[in-house]
Order: C-alpha cells, then sequence, then structure tokens
RNA sequence: GGCGACGUGGCCAAGCGGCUAAGGCAUCGGAUUGCAAAUCCGACAUCCCGGGUUCGAAUCCCGGCGUCGCCUCCA
C-alpha cells in the first residue's frame, strides 16, 4: 500500500511518495482569494485533495492538510470601493459561499483554512526575517523581494527572470529589477492596512502562503497543490520567499492539477467547437468571460446538479487533465451515476440493510480484516477488482481509472444479484446473499475512499421519497391499483395509459418481479 | 515572441515500450418483460498526419497540422 507515486511538476517525473516525517504528511493547497462567489473550476483542486487525504489516510498516514483563506488583496480593495461595503464584510461573504460549496462537494477533510488577515504577525515577522538575510529590500513604503538573489528562481515553472516583463505601473519604479516582487504594500488613502516596521500597509499578493504553511505545516513539507494557471508566478515566488527565510526547501512534492474547460474538444481539421457547446455553459460561470461578468453560479449548478453529481464529475477525469465542462459531460456524468444508486436500492431491498449505514474502514488495515473472514472464493473476482482500484489511486491518483473499476464492480454486483435471483425473500442461509454482502462491503470501502456515497441522497431513488407527504403516496397506491387490476385483465391499453400520463407528470412506474414501484425523473 | 500541456471509437475518458487499446454516455443486436423501464449478454477504435528509433510504439525522437494554458488578476 506504501507504494505511492506522484507526479512532481518540480521534477517532472512520478515520484515514489515518501513522506518527511511518517506517518505524518502536510499538505497544503492554495485556496480562494474571497473577493467573488465561486465557480466549478475553484472545485477541482479541494475535491481531488479531499480525495488525496483520504486514500493517504487509508493507506495509514496521520494528513493534515491546510487550505488558506485570502481575505486581503487587490481585487478584493477594489470589490470593496466597487460596492462601497468594507473588504472584510465581501471577505466573510464570500468565505462562507465557498465554504458551503465546499459542503456540497463533500469536501470536509481539511483540518486549517487559514485567514492572511488573522497572520499579520506572522506576514511581518517572515517579511523581517527575508530583510535580514538579504533576500528583501524597503523602497518608499513597499518591501520587494529581489529575485536575483535566488539562484533557483524559476525552476518550478521553468523560467528564466531575462523572460519576464513583470509587474509594470507605478510600482515599477521603487523596484530594483521588473522581476522582483511586492512582499508589503504600503497603504493609499482609504485602503485596509496594518501597522509594520515599514509603515501601514497590506502584505503582497504571495507571502501569506508562505507564512501561513510555515506557521502550520513547518519550513519544509511535503505537499503543495494548486491549480496550474498558479504555477507562476505564485508558486514560484511562494518558492522563492520561503525557501531563501529559511535556507531549506520549501516543498517536496509539487502537484497541480488541470484547468477546467468549457466547451468541447478540440479536433483536428479545425471543427473544434461544435456550435452548441461554448454557449450553452457560458452560463455556468467557468469561463473567464463570465467571470469577469461576475456571474457565480455554482451554488445554482449544485442545486441543479447536487454536489455528489459535480463530485463525481470532477473524480472521472484524472486530476492533471483538463477538464471539459459542457451540459453533455455533466449530465453523463449524472446518468451513469444513477446505476449506482439503483444498485445500491437493490441492496437494501434485498438485504433490507441501508448501504449508507454500512460502516466505512478508514484504513485498508480495517478492511483486510473484514476480508479475511470472508469466503474468498466467490469473493475472488470482486477483492481482484479491489486490487486494481487501489493500484490505480496509488499510481498518482488515477481516480478516472479507479472509477472504471467501481463501474465493473457494478456489473459484477448486478450479474451476481441476477444470477442468483436474490430478492426479497432471500434467507439469511442463501449462499449468493454472503458474497453479495461481502462484495458491497468491498464497494463500500472504495467509494468511501473517493467520498462518494457517503450519505443518502437528498432524493433518494425509488417510492419511499423521503419528505414526501403522505397524499401522493395514498394517491398512487389507487393509481397503482387500478393499473394492477388492468393489467391482471390484460387490459394494456388501460394500464398504458396510465404509466403514459404519469410519465409526463415526472413520475416513472416501474413494472418488477414483484410488484411495481414509481419514482420521481425530475 | 518565450515557456508548457494536449490531440485515443459519435461524445467523455484510462493508457507512461510488449497480454485480445480500460471504463462511461450514446447507438445496434440478444436474454428478460404483455409492452416498457431497470438488469444481464454481445457488437462497435490501431490511437491527428509524415518520418525515425526498436525484435516490438497510442506510448520514445524529429517535423508538420490543430486545440488549450501561462508569461504578475486567475483554482
Amino acid at each position: 500500500m506504501s507504494d505511492i507515486r506522484i507526479y512532481n511538476t518540480l521534477s517532472k517525473t512520478k515520484e515514489p511518495f515518501v513522506p518527511l516525517r511518517p506517518p505524518a504528511v502536510g499538505i497544503y493547497l492554495c485556496g480562494p482569494t474571497v473577493y467573488a462567489e465561486a465557480h466549478i473550476g475553484h472545485m477541482v483542486g479541494p475535491v481531488i485533495f479531499d480525495t488525496i487525504k483520504r486514500y493517504l489516510t487509508y493507506c495509514g498516514y496521520h494528513v493534515t492538510w491546510v487550505v488558506n483563506i485570502t481575505d486581503v488583496d487587490d481585487k478584493l480593495i477594489a470589490k470593496s470601493h466597487q460596492r462601497g461595503v468594507p473588504m472584510s464584510q465581501i471577505a466573510v461573504e464570500m468565505t462562507a459561499d465557498y465554504l458551503a460549496n465546499l459542503k456540497e462537494l463533500g469536501v470536509n477533510q481539511i483540518d486549517y483554512m487559514p485567514r492572511a488577515t488573522d497572520h499579520m504577525s506572522q506576514i511581518i515577522s517572515f517579511i523581517e526575517s527575508l530583510e535580514k538575510r538579504g533576500y528583501a529590500y524597503a523602497s518608499q513604503g513597499d518591501v520587494f523581494f529581489e529575485v536575483a538573489k535566488d539562484p533557483s528562481y524559476g525552476e518550478l515553472s521553468n523560467r528564466t527572470t531575462d523572460q519576464q516583463q513583470g509587474e509594470g505601473g507605478e510600482a515599477a519604479a521603487r523596484k530594483r529589477s521588473p522581476s522582483d516582487f511586492a512582499l508589503w504594500k504600503s497603504a493609499k488613502p482609504g485602503e485596509p492596512a496594518w501597522d509594520s516596521p515599514w509603515g501601514r500597509g497590506r502584505p503582497g499578493w504571495h507571502i501569506e502562503c508562505s507564512a501561513m504553511s510555515h506557521h502550520l505545516l513547518g519550513e519544509t513539507f511535503d505537499i503543495h497543490g494548486g491549480g496550474l494557471d498558479l504555477m507562476f508566478p505564485h508558486h514560484e515566488n511562494e518558492r522563492a520567499q520561503s525557501s531563501c527565510c529559511h535556507n531549506a526547501p520549501m516543498v517536496k512534492y509539487w502537484m497541480h492539477n488541470g484547468l477546467m474547460r468549457a466547451g468541447s474538444k478540440g479536433k483536428v481539421g479545425g471543427k473544434g467547437d461544435r456550435e452548441s457547446s461554448a454557449e450553452s455553459v457560458a452560463e455556468l460561470a467557468e469561463s473567464k468571460i463570465s467571470r469577469s461578468k461576475g456571474g457565480g453560479g455554482l451554488a445554482e449548478l449544485i442545486r441543479k446538479q447536487t454536489g455528489e453529481r459535480l463530485r463525481f464529475f470532477l473524480l472521472r477525469t484524472h486530476y492533471r487533465s483538463t477538464i471539459i465542462f459542457n451540459d453533455e459531460t455533466l449530465s453523463e456524468a449524472g446518468t451513469s451515476l444513477e446505476a449506482f444508486y439503483r444498485l445500491l436500492a437493490r441492496f437494501q431491498e434485498i438485504t433490507g440493510q441501508s448501504f449508507y449505514d454500512l460502516p466505512v474502514p478508514q484504513t485498508a488495515d480495517a478492511a483486510l480484516q473484514r476480508i479475511q473472514d470472508a469466503n474468498s472464493e466467490t469473493l475472488k473476482p470482486f477483492l481482484a477488482e479491489r486490487e486494481r482500484f487501489l493500484a490505480s489511486m496509488s499510481d498518482d491518483f488515477n481516480t478516472g481509472a479507479a472509477i472504471s473499476v467501481l463501474f465493473d464492480m457494478l456489473r459484477g454486483l448486478n450479474r451476481h444479484i441476477d444470477q442468483h435471483a436474490l430478492g426479497k425473500e432471500a434467507g439469511p442461509s442463501d449462499p449468493g446473499l454472503t458474497t453479495l454482502i461481502d462484495a458491497v462491503a468491498i464497494l463500500r470501502e472504495l467509494t468511501g475512499i473517493l467520498g462518494l456515497f457517503l450519505k443518502a441522497p437528498p432524493q433518494a431513488i425509488g417510492s419511499d421519497d423521503a419528505g414526501e407527504s403522505a397524499l401522493p403516496h395514498a394517491l398512487m397506491e389507487i393509481l397503482m391499483d387500478l393499473r394492477k387490476t388492468a393489467r391482471a385483465n390484460k387490459d394494456f391499453a388501460t394500464s398504458d395509459a396510465i404509466r403514459d400520463r404519469l410519465s409526463s407528470l415526472g413520475i416513472a412506474l416501474l413494472d418488477k418481479k414483484d410488484g411495481t414501484t414509481w419514482e420521481r425523473t425530475k
């Protein structure tokens, strides 16, 4: 279980995962600057790292996962002036939005979410330390990091300083070199500011991550993650600040997730964007266009799709790949999820036990104990699938490959139920039943690693819809009774009419061996 | 212009030099069903193009074409 390999952006290769201080593992993920509502693209990192933490924990590691909240920044200040409300109020609102979205997507593994404004003293002393060591210089109230002093600058993003334009504008005049970047910015009138040795001001963009990761995870920690777009300048600058301040590497493994893209995949021959793609998803607020318009929409998307659907959608693709986001790929993810919900309902029908009440093994060791007690012969195919799943996860957290194994298990379980004709009347002595229960326990174990099916979805498939008032149920009983009589009399015209008319109301009737059930389809 | 990623069946997507190129969606057969739905069985790609390396390449190298990203707002 320990042969995990991770793709390290710094070395551009997959490396064996060997933590610095096992079993402890420290992970820092760059969180949002809370100046606007989150969009679906912001969830890629949190979902994959939530899954990574679950898997590392499963493998026996003790993970500390930090996601920062940057709540002081130029964009926040601009927004504050624009709306005429304090910056802190915007930050509080947008942080709440972010947290609510994380919760919906099942991201609940985060240990610390430090805010930049709560760590001013750490930030200031970090800058002081850099200044003392000769890596930073003050200039008219600002403090800059002197890039030329760091020989390894540019190694992460693979670029040389002379390629860079540097931040232009009025700050350029106070810098020794265009590629130097601000650690501290002096306050202009009307801007939020904190006292510092250099006068009142606020931190530059990158320093909060260096200061807070140091504060919570130490000088060198295991994994630093973020979107590919943060590699430069953000991560390059963080790395420079931290390694120069501590004279030690900041991070052992740099991980960068791919970005999300609207529309369809580009195709040879130039017919990349099919008519429907680009526009139909513009409203979904993951493109730059809609972002600049300030269109939120993740909360609404969650309402339409459910958080689990989105989580599954994100996990279908390997984290380093570009995720193609459009109506089609999204609904496709939903369609395939339904098959799992049906299987889980089937399981409950047969065993009388809810899948969601089954224990989720927190570690591989705990799971193995259970498996050793089970009948290994009939369980063999499922155990082989379990191995394939874990091998995929260990290979740079290949959730896409792992999910494909889940589909194989899905088919295997349905086949098993069909072949053994397992139904409500299956007795506890039925040999097929014990295998089913053991195999489903494995499914529980594996889906738990991905953070899927942890609790029953809001609208459970099946007729026992929680929260449904009594009257619709009673009415449905009447209709189904009438239809039952019609079918018994071979009056299929009537029975089909009932089904068709209900169908147009969004209610599906499903005839099964031991009776008819109904469910809402929209 | 500089740096980088990618191009696998109708769509999405694994694959990281060697079993019959995973899996999902869609489609088409079959089983089941009064008919459907669900479920199961089966069918469906030689991997953008052209060279090269190799006994052997979707996988490595070179050259095209195409798509996308970064180059101080970006997850």
